[in-house]
RNA sequence: GGCCUCAUGGUCAAGCGGUUAAGACGCCGCCCUCUCAAGGCGGAAUCCGGAGUUCGAUUCUCCGUGGGGCUACCA
């Protein structure tokens, strides 16, 4: 059987999008799974939307991403060139054999006439006009240096089907495609006419791309046909939406894979998330490493309607990885986020990232965890007040004192230790140890809710710290 | 406007003529608990509308409505 080969080829028009990198992802599971090749090609032939340097932000992301390619412009392969306009060449010479072949032909109309050609509801539609010119005429004005593109020559008559593995069946009629041009005047080829010639030098099997290609494809199957090639197969993708009713772009300044990772996302977890828009594993398992992903994808499970992109799911699943990393893989990663924190170089990084672990979802969380550690001052009292744990105004003021006094004593301010003390001074006392140390946690943090118990913070703080800050409190309550 | 296409909770979605219409995120409640998380348990919430086909439509057909795409010397 012929190895499956797919593509993915971007514009280098700026960051690569979640799209984007989930039409490269569904391509490179395809053909993982069937043991075939993925392939990068860079499709720069409009040479006005490119953006500098995103030609390797594509490499850079793909890599990063996992979403490694076989063959491409910077690791090479057997069917190079992989960059578009460095395959001019090649377009040029097709070109003309599609024209020999009657399905292209040239066209020397200004856009001034083209713009004539306005009907009643102001649409422009070309009208074949260059298609009656004799080969003595063409011939002529080429030498003649006037400036010409190369049009498809669509028919008249009659209508293009072809099957889709996702949509199924679909059909246009040629009298609704217009004669569009292949070969820009400045010799460019344009998508249209490179993503064929490309696709079937390059031996693409399956053409996995976006919904907005769905009703354009009969005329590439034209071309196929008048070129007397094999056509790929093709898999068209759902689109991922913003909102209801706007597409994920960069155009809205939409984020990318990079603005996730720099917000601290778990790398896998975004290919895992995107994995799941536009594609359901038929199964209740949702969190898929990449191997897991190629050996379960499968075409049935994609779906054709628009999904919406939820940052909040994508969130869950982060912080599913990072819940089953282990304390070492977690500081790998975490690090860079940790020393964004106050509390970084000042306390046990080790006890701080075990803080940290299980309550956040992403690494840019990790500093606002930490901030009570750093950040004591001056509180509302009316935090010692918990009617569930039997806390109040009064019993702080009563019993943090002696709390103080117990601490004072102690030698090992070690968690267990801590809380060995505390729970046998509530017991003296006889209030609910919960009681106690909700006094005892408010005050030396001066917050409702921290990542913590009072005694593992305790310990972290240390004794003189702690005690500080059990003075202030006891301070603040006798104002 | 024309053409292509899509339509199940707030979101992702299962379903493929007869179901109490899965599951996940989020939300709410309870349990656990040294607060918050984590974990456990439970709950609210969905078939766009109208005709048909059928004994029976979420499921099939048509129309409508709504969304998306194409209609560029953009991809």
């Amino acid at each position: 059987m012929e190895k499956v080969r797919t593509r993915f080829a971007p514009s280098p028009t700026g960051y690569l999008h979640i799209g984007g990198l989930r039409t490269a992802l569904y391509g490179y599971l395809f053909a993982k799974q069937r043991g075939g090749d993925f392939i990068l090609r860079i499709e720069d032939t409009d040479t006005t939307r490119y953006v500098d340097g995103s030609v390797q932000i594509i490499y850079d992301t793909m890599r990063d991403s996992g979403i490694m390619y076989d063959e491409g412009p910077d690791i090479g392969g057997n069917y190079g060139p992989y960059i578009q306009s460095e395959r001019k060449a090649i377009y040029t010479e097709y070109a003309k054999l599609l024209v020999e072949k009657g399905g292209a032909y040239y066209c020397f109309c200004t856009p001034e006439r083209i713009a004539g050609l306005k009907d009643s509801e102001g649409n422009v539609r070309y009208d074949k006009h260059c298609l009656k010119l004799s080969k003595a005429e063409i011939e002529e004005k080429i030498a003649r240096g006037e400036p010409y593109v190369i049009r498809q020559n669509v028919p008249t008559e009659g209508s293009g089907t072809y099957h889709d593995l996702v949509y199924g069946d679909i059909s246009v009629d040629y009298k609704d495609i217009e004669d569009g041009i292949l070969i820009k005047s400045d010799g460019m080829p344009t998508y249209n006419f490179a993503n064929v010639i490309d696709d079937h030098l390059m031996g693409i099997t399956h053409v996995i791309r976006g919904t907005e290609y769905l009703s354009s494809t009969p005329k590439y199957n034209l071309m196929y046909d008048a070129f007397g090639w094999e056509r790929p197969v093709y898999i068209h993708l759902p689109p991922i939406m913003k909102d209801a009713q706007h597409k994920l772009s960069k155009r809205n300044g939409d984020a990318g894979y990079e603005d996730f990772v720099n917000k601290g996302y778990i790398k896998q977890a975004i290919v895992n998330y995107i994995a799941l828009l536009g594609w359901n594993p038929k199964s209740n398992v949702e969190k898929m490493s990449l191997a897991e992903l190629v050996e379960r994808f499968s075409l049935e499970g994609i779906n054709k309607s628009p999904a919406i992109f939820d940052e909040t799911k994508m969130k869950w699943l982060s912080g599913e990885y990072i819940k089953e990393m282990t304390i070492d893989e977690f500081k790998k990663l975490a690090l860079p986020f940790l020393k964004k924190s106050e509390a970084f170089g000042k306390f046990n990084e080790d006890k701080l990232l075990n803080l940290v672990k299980t309550r956040v979802q992403i690494l840019s969380e990790i500093p606002e965890k930490l901030d009570f550690l750093t950040d004591f001052k001056e509180f509302d009292i009316s935090l010692f007040v918990n009617e569930k744990q039997k806390a109040s105004v009064e019993l702080a003021k009563e019993i943090l004192p002696k709390i103080k006094d117990r601490l004072s004593a102690l030698a090992d301010f070690t968690n267990s230790a801590l809380f060995e003390t505390l729970v046998a001074l509530s017991n003296e006392l006889g209030i609910k140890k919960q009681a106690l140390l909700w006094i005892a946690r408010i005050a030396i943090t001066g917050k409702g809710a921290t990542a913590g118990g009072a005694t593992e913070i305790a310990e972290l703080l240390g004794k003189a710290e702690t005690l500080r800050r059990i003075d202030f409190s006891i301070e603040l309550l006798n104002k």
